[in-house]
DNA sequence: CGAACTTTTGATCAACGTCAAGGATGGTGG
DNA sequence: CCACCATCCTTGACGTTGATCAAAAGTTCG
């Protein structure tokens, strides 16, 4: 039984929302509504078009959230770390699909349970409320990255959000690859790296490993996001 | 009095959510909750970095909410038609502004009242949180023509897209600016204005007038969105 | 050690932005 | 009613950014 106490373990990621937190006991595996699911790295979760049946609780591991249009064309709509729900967003189906970045722990729980108990409880409905306006201002503030930054000010604004969610203060380990940048970031896997290695080279960050980045200069980072 | 009566204009646009509709008990002017408000075109709603102290019903007209970057560049994040609920993202303040594109009628609550009929009314925090996961598709969806289409894939998919909202089958009075597309779309207004110039060329639409369009090969414009 | 994959880098190209100018539209006041 | 002014829209010429094409270097894993 290596899961038996994933819920300790996520209790360090779930946000203070400010009270206690319904969505714990939602996910609490003990009490049976949930069920322990792993994925290795680059498995998928969920598939975009499927019916939207559980919900999922992040509790080890990143994932990433992507759309792909007909020709090939990858989008990735956000990146998700331990204490984050995914598959909320879905009404029947899902518009996107999900996908482990690593080896991946979540804890799944029917869509139809989790609306019979926030039926019962509002303060898991005003979570669950909470979890889609966080969400809807994150993809927000993504569109607008997406529609007005340059390249550099894109990579830039990235590494600082990122580092952020992580709440490292300088180095830190990042879980997906130069591709998943680059179609989260809506730029092509080249410009990234060439954008990376000038941030090297100006000194502004050190990427000691390609997944290892260190940020030399937060302040100079925040002012080439514009 | 010329606005005793917004409630019955609005029911028609106001979107069946499968049940009937606590928002409209919400808004319901008559009752004292809401307060009818009235917008000229141009004017502001509520602003970037304002408390959130309001939710807005918009009953007529149209409005765009958006942010502005410290060096003037402009993302819109959504256009709002009839029966859109304004301002329910912001938590504590508004991260966007909302302002009338057109003459405006708008009932306006407040957001603790709101917030108290909710925690009253599962059927009401059950529709807030539709709303906000529609909101959050929305968002999804626009970040993905952001990051991935080209000019006119854009320019295409955003005449489709306002015209289902609409509701017409092929000719359509815009209520915004080539400039406020452009800032949607994420484009200049050079190239908004030139791509429907090309579209009107290849005979894909009929620019009427500036603001009128009429959509004369639905199909073809679907096959340009990629 | 080798194969597959990821990342980096260079050279070239095309799409879209910028700069510049002119035309259409609509509202206002004489 | 018309002239004027302020926007808004369109179009052309040119420049820049980032995509594409191509290849090599680094990394991971069997």
């Amino acid at each position: 039984m290596p899961l038996t106490n994933t819920l300790s373990r996520l209790e360090a990621h779930l946000q203070p929302t400010g009270s206690d937190l319904p969505l714990a006991a939602v996910f609490d595996e003990a009490a049976g509504a949930a069920v322990a699911v792993r994925r290795a790295a680059g498995e998928e979760i969920f598939g975009q078009g499927e019916a939207a049946g559980f919900v999922y609780l992040l509790v080890s591991g990143a994932a990433r959230s992507c759309r792909v249009l007909a020709d090939g064309r990858r989008q990735i709509g956000d990146f998700h770390l331990p204490g984050d729900v995914l598959g909320l967003e879905a009404e029947i189906e899902h518009r996107a699909s999900a996908e482990a970045m690593t080896d991946t722990v979540l804890l799944a729980v029917r869509r139809t349970v989790l609306a019979a108990m926030a039926a019962q409880d509002g303060d898991l409905a005003r979570q669950l409320w909470s979890l889609a306006v966080r969400g809807l201002q994150r993809s927000q503030e993504h569109a607008s990255i997406l529609g007005r930054l340059g390249a550099t000010e894109r990579v830039a604004a990235f590494l600082l959000a990122f580092a952020r969610r992580l709440d490292v203060q300088s180095e830190m380990e990042l879980p997906m690859t130069r591709q998943d940048i680059a179609d989260y970031l809506g730029l092509t896997i080249h410009t990234v790296s060439r954008t990376l290695s000038q941030l090297q080279d100006s000194g502004v960050i050190d990427a000691r490993a390609s997944r290892r980045v260190r940020l030399r200069r937060q302040d100079d980072l925040a002012e080439l996001c514009a």
